[in-house]
RNA sequence: GUCCCCGUAUCCCAACGGCAGAGGAAAUGCUCUCAAACAGCAUCGAGUGUGGGUUCGAAUCCCACCGGGGACACCA
């Protein structure tokens, strides 16, 4: 171990940069260097540097706090947020930066369902793990901002929002959310009818509480055995299975908790316009609400009307066909006894009589799963009912099918068929054998079904109507004659709130002798989980369809029956044993970072509209900057977005959406590596040689995927700072390439990362003596310029978030200023404050070398001087038809003509005489010629 | 099947339609060392997935195809 005596003693090596880290992270703890100041309340500060400065506010989605730790992947959008904030802190902004904890959720208590410990332990263990693995890579958090939703005082607020959306309802005249008692005020001055006078007590708490925005219903939800729960639509893979532990989810109907989202369809789909977010979210949303305007039409079956939903309504004359979901209500009603005149033998299944066939098909779907309905889709299949529909435009007759690729959860559950303008009615047309009649104007030559725009044809009175005036023209029609309306129809369903789980927000509900909920007064919060023995929720076999759901909750009797005062004395009530979905806690923590230990409000509407409200007419306000991995495209960022405007409705937040910037960071994979067996080894152990991959003598072959226990291929912080330094390792992810790129962790090149510190560490410190050695003297002009070239770029960079090449940057200039005798302090103080978000300790520690007595995260960012960013000469490349045939300098400011003088004189030998035909000066970059 | 993103040196990545290289890694040589590691210095390298088109000029814009990744997948 003769290592110390060799290295130089004031190397900057991983030792010292342990040493410099830790020391400079317990100085921003104790002097509060992150705190960031509110306009009121308790963390007002009116002496902070950055007091009343303009505001910044950017986030990361917090983390669930697992039981393995943090890996290499996890911190990457963090420490882009930390140095982008760094830059704009010291650039002159107020920055807020704060991280919480999303600290409900399955995996504390399915550990505490096996092994016992609460979930509060392992959770408070794993959080308090997160914090110090994050504390470790110098993250500048305002930690008194910190919250875990976990915790009684947060999630009382989480209580209190439940109870403003269980006390409101949707006003679809003004479109916004409007307390519930101004609704049954006016009930009560008769403005609702007159049937409210005649209702008993109980029928008007039922009335209000079908109004409610969060409200109880049977409801088609999908349960699941396995997990012993009900799950929300987004949490069931589309081969309908669990998203977590992927059991089996059958379609129920249960009594459960529901918020109508479906009230705010149009304002979540419209306000994506004024957001800055990525497209493809935008799109992801906007397919999952599922927005489709249209017409209902009304088709007479005999005694009944069927009301199909079509989006096409311009195309009724070509409706040669209707199709019923096999679950449809009306099918076995419009069933004759046999099968009438003119079936066709396709259309029968092989049946003798209509209600025989339609019973067979309806039992073959039902036995399908929606995997299998979805696998079979290239093959339409379905049944004749032997009923016949009339078009109510025309008159005509049609038949009426009974088909499985109509499903019953949309629009009506039934379709008019119109093949000349819908693919799959088109393919199930030409396996049915029935008449195709092209309502609209196909291009020539054009085969199948036509849905592009185009005149209206064969349709009387529309004929030669565009496809949007002849959607128009007819839904008018239809009104006028009482068979349609314009209509519009959803993907999207209300939220399944509740879960049959102990590790979650209870709801602040009871329930009274009349069995209907009763909110608890504000008084009340928060209604703290009981504590109970046995955290599981009743699971069961997997497959076990008809089983029904228990909560570990209810099993707290004690808990559950309570006397209380609800303003008419003690009674008995029953609490609600349901817990609130992991989304409850995460939809609204923008809000609690703002103003976190206010026990008065939610947040103070100064700190609010000072954070997150509108900065300009029609602006939608929210946090400045969201940073977080794709994969909540649609399940966190809507419910947040929900959550948010019935706030906003209710004038308890001046901002209509929560996130006005997101921006979607990369993932950082590994390699992994399994041998001959296929067994996957240890990446760890693994080492390459002339291309192949070996453990041992044995050879291995490599993958690539998510860095995680089972490709054994975890790298973590904790080795990379102990190897390198929280600095180096910082360095590196945010070197590696653009922040919203995938990208391969590749250890073996973190040294280059480590290099470019220890250079600058050297233009400061001699590494022998330890002494500083900066220089005193002006820099050089070419340095100077260098410099300044540099500072323009990198505070571009920085604004784009392009880090990557912002350290390409700034390792050039290191490069440079390391060939120099002594490194000028003129060009070193400024290359100090500009690594300083990437690599904040080793640049506190020299920035204070340099001699400043205080923290560089409030120096002045760096400011380019123009005039040394324009050169004195250019040389421009001239080409000869697109060849570079030779060069000329000339002066940076001479006009065109001298540059054309200049280039022509260049290459007279490459033009051997020729006269050029063309001479093309692109200032200051090159001269092209062309003969 | 439809839509979106991406293909640049051995690898990760740069290049307002204007000389393909900012930066890092690897490799090679040298310095330091008894030796090695660290560190330093130097060297090495592709014509941009393929084929067309537009242009004086294309990695960049357009079209088609190939390869990789992602989203959606009977939503009337």
């Amino acid at each position: 171990m003769s290592d110390a005596t060799d290295t130089p003693p004031f190397r900057y090596t991983a030792a010292l940069a342990d040493e410099i880290e830790l020391r400079w992270q317990d100085f921003w703890d104790s002097r509060g260097t992150f705190h960031a100041p509110n306009p009121v309340g308790e963390l007002a500060d009116a002496a902070h540097p950055r007091a009343g400065a303009p505001k910044l506010h950017v986030q990361d989605m917090f983390p669930y706090p697992s039981g393995a730790g943090l890996h290499v992947g996890h911190p990457l959008g963090y420490i882009g947020t930390d140095s982008y904030t760094r830059y704009k802190r010291m650039a002159g902004y107020n920055v807020l930066h704060p991280m919480g904890f999303d600290a409900f959720g399955l995996p504390a208590e399915q550990y505490a369902v096996q092994t016992g410990t609460h979930p509060r332990v392992t959770t408070e263990a794993n959080v308090e793990r997160y914090r110090k693995q994050l504390r470790r890579l110098g993250l500048a958090y305002d930690n008194r901002r910190t919250v875990a939703t976990t915790d009684p005082e947060y999630y009382r607020w989480t209580q209190w929002i439940f109870l403003q959306v269980y006390n409101s309802w949707y006003d679809d005249s003004v479109q916004r959310a409007r307390p519930i008692a101004e609704l049954i005020a006016s009930y009560e001055a008769g403005e609702r009818g007159e049937e409210w006078a005649t209702l008993s007590d109980v029928e008007r708490r039922r009335v209000i509480d079908g109004h409610r925005l969060a409200y109880v219903a049977e409801a088609p939800v999908n349960w699941c055995p396995g997990l012993g729960t009900v799950l929300a639509d987004a949490e069931v893979t589309p081969d309908g299975r669990s998203e977590r532990g992927n059991y089996p989810v059958f379609q129920r109907r249960m009594k459960q908790w529901l918020m109508r989202i479906t009230a705010y369809g149009d304002r979540l789909v419209d306000d994506l316009d004024v957001m800055d977010w990525p497209e493809p979210v935008k799109l992801m949303q906007r397919n999952w609400i599922g927005r489709s305007s249209g017409a209902h039409v009304d088709f007479a079956v005999d005694d009944h009307t069927v009301t199909v939903f079509t989006t096409r309504p311009d195309t009724l004359f070509g409706a040669t066909y209707m199709v019923l979901a096999p679950e449809h209500a009306l099918v076995d009603q419009v069933v004759p006894a046999a099968w009438p005149d003119g079936t066709k033998d396709v259309w029968t299944g092989g049946h003798a009589t209509p209600a025989e066939a339609v019973a067979a098909y309806r039992a073959q779907a039902a036995a399908k799963t929606d995997e299998e309905r979805t696998a079979d889709a290239k093959v339409k299949t379905g049944v004749f009912t032997g009923a016949y529909a009339v078009n109510p435009v025309n008159g005509a007759r049609i038949p009426v099918f009974v088909a499985d690729y109509v499903l019953a959860g949309y629009g009506t559950g039934a379709i008019m068929a119109v093949p000349g303008q819908d693919e799959r009615d088109w393919a199930f047309a030409e396996v049915f054998d029935l008449p195709i009649v092209r309502t609209v104007q196909a291009p020539d030559g054009y085969d199948g079904a036509y849905t592009g725009d185009g005149p209206a044809i064969n349709s009387d009175w529309l004929d030669g109507l565009h496809v949007a005036e002849a959607k128009a023209a007819m839904i008018e029609r239809l009104e006028a004659e009482g068979t349609g309306k314009g209509a519009t129809t959803w993907r999207l369903r209300d939220w399944l709130f509740s879960r049959q789980r102990y590790w979650g927000e209870p709801f602040p509900i009871v329930y009274d002798e009349t069995g209907l909920p009763v909110a608890l007064p504000e008084s009340m919060l928060p209604v703290e989980l009981p504590e109970v023995d046995d955290f599981s929720p009743r699971t069961f076999d997997p497959d076990d369809a008809a089983s029904e759901p228990e909560t570990p909750l209810s099993r707290a009797k004690e808990w559950v029956e309570v006397e209380l005062d609800l303003g008419d004395g003690p009674k008995r009530y029953t609490r609600e044993t349901n817990t609130m979905p992991q989304w409850a806690g995460s939809c609204w923590y923008e809000l609690r970072y703002l103003d976190p230990h206010n026990d008065k409000v939610l947040v103070d509407p100064a700190n609010e509209a000072y954070w997150m409200g509108p900065q300009s007419p029609g602006d939608c306000g929210g946090v400045d900057l969201y940073v977080g991995g794709v994969e909540h495209a649609v399940l966190h960022l809507l419910y947040a977005r929900f959550w948010h405007k019935v706030l906003y409705d209710l004038g308890h937040v001046s901002s209509f959406e929560p996130f006005r910037k997101l921006f979607n960071q990369g993932y950082i994979q590994a390699y992994a590596y399994r041998d001959a067996r296929g067994m996957i080894v240890p990446a760890y152990d693994v080492v390459e040689r002339d291309g192949k991959f070996y453990l041992g003598d044995q050879e291995v072959f490599r993958e690539y995927g998510k860095m995680g226990k089972t490709l054994q291929n975890v790298v973590t912080p904790d080795e990379m700072c102990e190897a390198y330094g929280a600095d180096t390792f910082r360095v590196y992810e945010m070197a590696m390439g653009p922040l919203d790129v995938s990208r391969p962790w590749d250890t073996r090149a973190v040294v280059g990362s480590q290099r470019f510190l220890q250079r600058v560490w050297r233009l400061v410190v001699d590494e022998e003596t330890g002494a500083v050695r900066v220089g005193a003297d002006p820099a050089d002009d070419k340095t100077r310029r260098l410099l300044h070239r540099v500072i323009d770029g990198v505070r571009a960079d920085m604004e784009e978030l392009r880090f990557n090449t912002a350290i390409a940057k700034l390792i050039e200039l290191t490069n440079a200023l390391t060939g120099l005798p002594a490194a000028p302090r003129e060009a070193v103080e400024p290359l100090v404050l500009m690594m300083s978000p990437f690599a904040p300790h080793i640049a506190e520690e020299l920035w204070a070398k340099l001699g400043h007595d205080d923290t560089l995260a409030y120096a002045d960012w760096p400011v380019a001087d123009p005039a040394l960013l324009v050169a004195d000469t250019v040389t421009y490349p001239v080409q000869v038809n697109g060849k570079v045939r030779g060069r000329v300098e000339v002066a940076a400011d001479a006009g065109e003509d001298d540059v054309r003088a200049a280039a022509l004189a260049a290459v007279a030998e490459s033009l051997a005489g020729r006269d050029p035909r063309k001479v093309i000066v692109v200032q200051g970059r090159l001269v092209s010629v062309v003969v």
